[in-house]
RNA sequence: GCCCGAGUGGUGGAAUUGGUAGACACGUUGGACUUAAAAUCCAAUGACCAUUGCGGUCGUGCGGGUUCAAGUCCCGCCUCGGGUACCA
């Protein structure tokens, strides 16, 4: 009974407080952000997440309460802040769910949303819900269908570096046909106005098809048939798939691409005016893949006399100035004249070999990196610079989807063309000379000489130059005789939009006749149909075929596909900035209002995928004058992953005993993962053990000092490991405010680290103590008017310019060490004032919210604290009359000298030199230099 | 292989511009309160040596260097994490 009532005074009721100002801030819509504002912007965005059936674990909220501290900072200096959240709704295990189960993949995400709204609310965040967006929405994904027409409508423009209107192209081939269009387009051949206009729709269709951004084509896919589906290249990692880790075959189909390298340069001059994480800049550089080198073509030593092979093999290499070396050629195995080059007696051998390459999976492709395999065609070709003949093989290190597919191969100096010509014994021939060597046999080569440092010989009109001079060189006599040019490529494809699944986008498009057409603009959205199952047609059309009345009013069939993942999410920033416009995407006002992200917090896993396509997507969008940014996310922030702490029991071999942590080693043992609910502090609750599975109900103990510790190591989270720590029991025990400083308290926000619960206790204790400050034991509030010290100020100020500063540079860690610091002092002092106290409650504000709006309606004021005035600090509390120098002797600190702040350096000097603790340290030496640095140190050298 | 990032007490981490290494917190130990426990409060807590007191030596992954002074800057390595990989 005693402790009952004990604990109903317990003073500070977090359970109370926090349900009663998560309520507030709904009913009064705190937090809602306005598009019409005299106010400064301030845009925070989180990635929104894909709402799993696992719900929320502690990790995810990391950056979510990052960008809640800077949002609510912010409001507080006057910013009217953009701080929306949604759901990339559209995802595979709600797909994968609804075949397994025949729940409609809407109903399980609709149920798992809710979850995640409860489990966010329940963390107190700022968010303005009325934004809110889903990218399976009809009112969201019209959108997304909207933009992928005007994609289909554009064509990229290298004049003018943008894209433009088909619309336009169509008129400028009516005038002149194409042959002063310079766009990023696929090999088209040229034509004048009049082979234009004599062309069949069906044919003029085709040739726009390739000009356009969204465009239909034959490519070689990524296609993974566990999941019955496409993947783009993002997607895959290892030749597997990223989600489900599925083998993914190369596979030849006809689907949607997005044109995204025409902007590849964009994408990459963008990234020097983004103020992001360097390692993620870097990440997308090397994903985008810049090479410059020359374009050239071998001619065949026996052409069979067709227009096509008059023109020669075409290759692209960076290292022009090594042509003289280049001993032989290698087409890939799907490169187009395989066939037609191939001799007679080397046919079936050649045809093996593409069979055999063409069956191999990614993985063993990948994982067999160091075989060296291929096979001579029995042609050759002319190196246009010394005439020789070289012969041509085909092998599969030479990747289709790389600059030509095809290759001049410099054995000399490319380790892959080097160990290629070692295997099958041809020639090499050294042409770059390492500065400081001796030009020497390659044949005794190791390995070959790739740097670029070196001077060229065996290279007539280069010999003598240095590599860069040769390689510019090299090009101008390329281009003197008509060979080749200067050229830059890049690793960056085209991303492939299509997917055969039933979650996603539908492609707002029909064909007649076979050639595809977007739907009017009117009749968006084209919205998701029903199917009587969510699985491929017995002929293999993804599911939409399965749809009744799948076809336009005039009866022509819609497209079937769907859109990818990273279609809805591309452009939901802009769309939270206008959610509910029924007439655009966004409107024009609110665009150039909010501009773009100020802040963007999230996982670095999405360097190579949605933080592409999203800047991509934007400048699509900047080049039709929709937004004003080129760049959507101004700074961007990577939170660490919170990874698991797995707690274990050890098994002794063969028997149902289990032997604690430190004693283990005296026993031939098995571990195994616990679930850490049944851990406090590495010891193990053995009775909840005993319950906790049927094969432990007769566990025995082998305990040390009464106790049985776990042992423990830091893994994922993951629900096979028993590690995962979701958030709602302990914000039911500790509270959200807690939480919230305790996840900031872990460490830098950028930085990946072990969840831990241990630490939770002293944040915990640190909000108590904090409260204390402002109620006694019978929670009565005992703040009073009295005036505050100067020790009581400096205190506080030296609080509020740290905060400040701290949040500016994204530390939210020392920001939760500076509180408590300054709790800890005020307690000491004694401090219940309110000059002091009332500022406090606001400087809490971003990190504690619940407990700062309670603290600031009962010091008596009206509303929310979310809107006040960021505290400010003055200077002249901080100001010290004295500075307690170190005194170092030869860089040893051996001494404290009190000195007046404004003490010249001779002063101080002389009073360091005189002080009685000196004198020891000086006996028997000479004092060569003193340093004295004002309000730093001093440092005697002595000798 | 290549490109990034990181290595600081038993643990998470702090040290913002080269200037007192280890703030703050956890954990541990000892103590107060209590019949007891929880909660709370107080004290100690990098290692080693000396502990009769003053104290001393070492110490930020390793080895070197620059400097009056290096966790911080430079050179060379090691380990871990991430990205990428026949990209010509």
């Amino acid at each position: 009974m005693k402790r009952e009532k004990a604990e109903i005074i317990m003073a500070y009721n977090h359970q109370e407080i926090e349900k009663k100002w998560q309520q507030y801030w709904s009913n009064h819509k705190t937090f809602k952000a306005e598009n019409k504002s005299d106010k400064p912007k301030f845009y925070v965005l989180d990635m929104f997440p894909y709402p799993s059936g696992a719900g929320l674990h502690v990790g995810h909220p990391l950056g979510y309460i990052a960008s809640d501290i800077v949002s609510r900072f912010k409001r507080h200096q006057g910013y009217n802040v953009l701080h929306p959240m949604g759901y990339d709704a559209y995802g595979l295990p709600a797909e994968q769910y609804a075949i397994q189960t025949g729940t409609h993949p809407e109903v399980t995400t609709n149920k798992n949303i809710a979850r995640y709204r409860q489990q966010l609310d329940q963390i107190g965040f700022s968010f303005d819900w009325d934004r809110e967006v889903r990218t399976s929405d009809p009112n969201y994904y019209k959108w997304t269908q909207w933009t992928f027409i005007q994609l289909f409508e554009s064509w990229y423009n290298k004049k003018t570096d943008k894209a433009e209107p088909v619309s336009d192209l169509k008129v400028a081939f009516e005038k002149e046909g194409n042959q002063n269009i310079d766009a990023v387009c696929d090999e088209t051949p040229l034509f004048t106005a009049n082979e234009w206009k004599l062309k069949s729709e069906f044919e003029q269709q085709e040739i726009l098809m390739s000009y356009r951004l969204a465009y239909l084509s034959e490519t070689m896919v990524n296609w993974c048939p566990a999941l019955g589906t496409v993947l783009a290249n993002d997607e895959v990692k290892d030749g597997l798939s990223e989600r489900g880790g599925h083998p993914v075959e190369r596979k030849l189909m006809k689907q949607w691409s997005l044109r995204i390298t025409a902007y590849a340069q964009r994408l990459l001059d963008g990234l020097e005016v983004v103020d992001w994480p360097e390692s993620l800049k870097e990440m997308q550089r090397n994903w985008i893949g810049r090479s410059e080198g020359a374009s050239l073509h071998f001619q065949l030593a026996k052409p069979d006399g067709s227009e096509e092979q008059a023109k020669g093999i075409e290759v692209f290499t960076t290292r022009p100035d090594t042509l003289f070396g280049a001993t032989f050629m290698v087409l890939a195995p799907e490169h187009e004249w395989v066939d037609s080059i191939t001799t007679e007696e080397q046919k079936a051998e050649v045809s093996e070999y593409v069979q055999w390459a063409k069956n191999r999976s990614e993985r063993e492709r990948m994982t067999e990196v160091k075989k060296v395999t291929g096979v001579f065609t029995g042609a050759y070709a002319i190196n246009p610079l010394n005439n020789q003949e070289v012969p041509i093989w085909i092998a599969d290190y030479v990747l289709a989807g790389y600059g030509t597919g095809a290759i001049m191969a410099v054995p000399a100096h490319d380790s892959r063309d080097f160990a290629f010509a070692r295997h099958f014994n041809l020639s090499i021939i050294q042409v770059v000379s390492q500065p400081g060597d001796e030009p020497s046999d390659p044949n005794t080569w190791e390995e070959s000489y790739d740097s670029k440092d070196g001077v060229m010989i065996s290279s007539g009109f280069m010999d003598g130059m240095n590599v860069k001079k040769a390689i510019k060189a090299a090009i101008q006599k390329l281009e003197e005789i008509n060979v080749g040019t200067g050229k830059i490529n890049y690793r960056l494809r085209d991303a492939i939009f299509s997917r055969q699944r039933y979650w996603g986008e539908p492609f707002p498009m029909y064909y007649k006749n076979g050639m595809p057409y977007p739907l009017n603009e009117d009749d968006l959205p084209l919205e998701l149909p029903e199917v009587d199952k969510y699985l491929p047609t017995e002929t293999g059309e993804p599911p939409l075929a399965r749809a009744k009345n799948w076809k336009t009013e005039d009866g022509y069939p819609l497209e079937t596909n769907t859109m990818p993942g990273f279609a809805g999410s591309s452009g939901y920033y802009l769309r939270y900035m206008d959610p509910n416009n029924n007439q655009e995407y966004f409107s024009k006002d609110a665009n150039q209002y909010w501009r773009n992200v100020d802040l963007y917090i999230g996982g670095d896993e999405h360097a190579a995928g949605h933080l592409i396509y999203s800047r991509f997507w934007n400048k699509f969008l900047y080049d039709l004058g929709l937004v004003c940014e080129e760049e959507p996310f101004k700074k961007l922030i990577n939170q660490g992953k919170i990874q698991g702490r797995s707690s274990f029991v050890y098994r002794v071999q063969g028997t149902n005993q289990y032997v604690s942590y430190g004693l283990r080693k005296q026993y031939n043992t098995q571990a195994l993962h616990v679930d850490i609910n049944m851990v406090e502090n590495d010891v193990l609750d053995t009775e909840a053990f005993k319950k906790w599975m049927p094969d432990f109900k007769d566990a025995e103990f082998i305990l040390e000092d009464g106790k049985y510790i776990c042992g423990h190591e830091v893994e994922k989270m993951s629900k096979s490991k028993h590690n995962v720590q979701n958030p709602d029991d302990l914000i039911e025990k500790y509270g959200a405010d807690t939480l919230r400083l305790y996840e900031m308290f872990l460490g830098p926000i950028d930085q990946h680290k072990p969840w831990d619960t241990k630490g939770i206790e002293g944040v915990y204790r640190f909000l108590k103590k904090l409260w204390k400050l402002y109620f006694n034991d019978d929670d009565q509030l005992i703040v009073v008017d009295e005036k505050a010290s100067d020790d009581e100020l400096k205190v506080l100020h030296k609080t509020i310019k740290k905060i400040r500063e701290d949040i500016d540079r994204y530390s939210f860690n020392t920001s939760v060490s500076a509180y408590m610091i300054c709790t800890n002092e005020l307690s000491d002092l004694k401090c219940h004032k309110r000059e002091i106290l009332e500022p406090l409650a606001v400087l809490l504000e971003p990190y504690a919210p619940h407990m700062a709006e309670e603290l600031w309606s009962k010091l008596g004021n009206e509303g929310s604290v979310s809107h006040v005035d960021f505290p400010e600090y003055d200077e002249k509390y901080l100001k010290e009359d004295n500075f307690e120098y170190p005194v170092s002797f030869n860089g040893k600190v051996r001494f404290k000298l009190s000195m007046p702040v404004d003490a010249s350096q001779a002063e101080v000097e002389k009073s360091a030199l005189e002080s009685d603790e000196a004198k020891r340290w000086l006996e028997g030496k000479t004092v060569r230099k003193v340093i004295v640095v004002p309000k730093r140190i001093v440092n005697i050298v002595v000798g």
